[in-house]
DNA sequence: ACCTGTGCTTGACTTTTATCAATCAGTCGA
DNA sequence: TCGACTGATTGATAAAAGTCAAGCACAGGT
């Protein structure tokens, strides 16, 4: 793999234990590749070839099932998508797509597996990996089980918020149709949504999301850490 | 802990290949215990001071947000739950009740983890059941997203019939409104969906299930080894 | 056999969400 | 600068799901 500045992965919590000689091995059968947006790099079904990493640009997870169609969550360097199908040798569970130019390494599914076996510190951090995406997705189950969309947008707003230190008005870093789907609406709802939230405070201005009264929104969205707090 | 028949618990595919020592450490420290129907095992939010192993009975494995409540599995015996929170450390991320009596073996976190950090087949063993456990939550939540509630409804009566060697009539195993929960509405509701089956073939009377017609049932329920295959 | 409680069902109604159609706003390229 | 396109918004309407209240059915205890 001579092309890739492989340092950023060599970080990643799931290599940074690995023995060099594994990881060099794991490596070697890897490839690096540059993707236009909008490419499907996978598609729900087809056996797991490789372990994706982005390393950069952003990766849009999403299934479709008899014409519909849900994006399940966004994947930001760098990280990798679809560990469980490599490690069970199952077929992908969901399609991903680029959102954007992106840059991703491929890994054979059949090296993953085999450096697992062979080393005892890269199969326990991918145990640690696993469970946080686990976590990750019964909180999103959670959240739209028990909440409204009202709710899930209102909750949406101050999560985004935190990831930026708390800024009172920031961007949003997808197009809303897409968050309409990852939130588990319509574009038009998606919409009426954000009026909704005027009432607390919120008001949007295209893609600028101002938090104009913090308290109002909070006592309304119920922030709760075992549904939103994504470091948990 | 010698009052615990621990054959069933060995054969378990999570601690089949762990070396015997670190298998007679890890039950050192633990204990069975027999509950009563009904009874809140655990909570969301607490420290995960235990790994829970289910040796008769069944488990609701459930979440609260602001007065409302949702099941999200069942945990039938012999399976563990909540490895997840256990290894990450983590608090729970999901409540626990028994459904009926039952027999629990309770293995503090800290052997468990221990046991990780030690023994290789253990981790690699985790990893397999997380990476299942995974696919199993973005299943459903797939079916929750793409799915209307009478289609959930549908392909759940082909699972279970699918459980049930293909038997054209059977049992539910659990109480209507429980799966009502679990599948994401209410007890109304799952009164008029059931109703709702009749044209394709499908009666119910109390907790029985009968298909007259599989393949109108199959054509409208349209299931997808991708959502409702948990083999896969 | 008869209460009594619990869970299930039904009907009427409300709320929430989706759909369809039209319009609007911004971007990009000719 | 002007279309042409794409995505966002709005309004009207329909469908889906939830709520509330009443009635039913069955099981368990007396």
């Amino acid at each position: 793999m001579p092309d890739v500045d492989d340092t950023d992965i060599r970080q990643l919590d799931l290599f940074a234990d690995m023995a060099d000689e594994t990881y060099a091995d794991l490596m070697r059968g890897s490839y690096v590749q540059n993707f236009p947006p909008q490419i499907e790099l996978i598609t729900e079904g087809d056996p797991s070839d490789f372990l994706h990493i982005v390393e950069s640009g952003s990766i849009d997870l999403f299934s479709r099932w008899e014409g519909r169609e849900t994006s399940l969550a966004t994947v930001r360097p760098v990280s990798t998508f679809i560990l469980a199908a490599t490690i069970r040798d199952a077929p992908y569970l969901m399609s991903a797509r680029t959102l954007e130019k992106s840059r991703i390494v491929l890994v054979p599914s059949q090296d993953v597996r085999r450096a697992f076996a062979a080393d005892g510190n890269f199969a326990r951090a991918i145990v640690t990996e696993l469970a946080q995406c686990y976590r990750t997705v019964v909180k999103s189950h959670k959240d739209l089980k028990l909440r409204t969309s009202l709710e899930r947008l209102a909750n949406y707003v101050l999560r985004q918020q935190k990831r930026r230190d708390g800024a009172t008005a920031f961007n949003l870093d997808f197009e809303k149709r897409r968050l309409a789907s990852v939130l588990g609406m319509t574009p038009e709802n998606l919409s009426r949504a954000f009026k909704g939230l005027l009432p607390y405070g919120v008001s949007v201005d295209g893609t600028r999301i101002t938090i104009k009264d913090q308290t109002s929104l909070e006592q309304f969205a119920k922030p709760n850490p075992m549904i939103d707090d994504f470091s948990v």
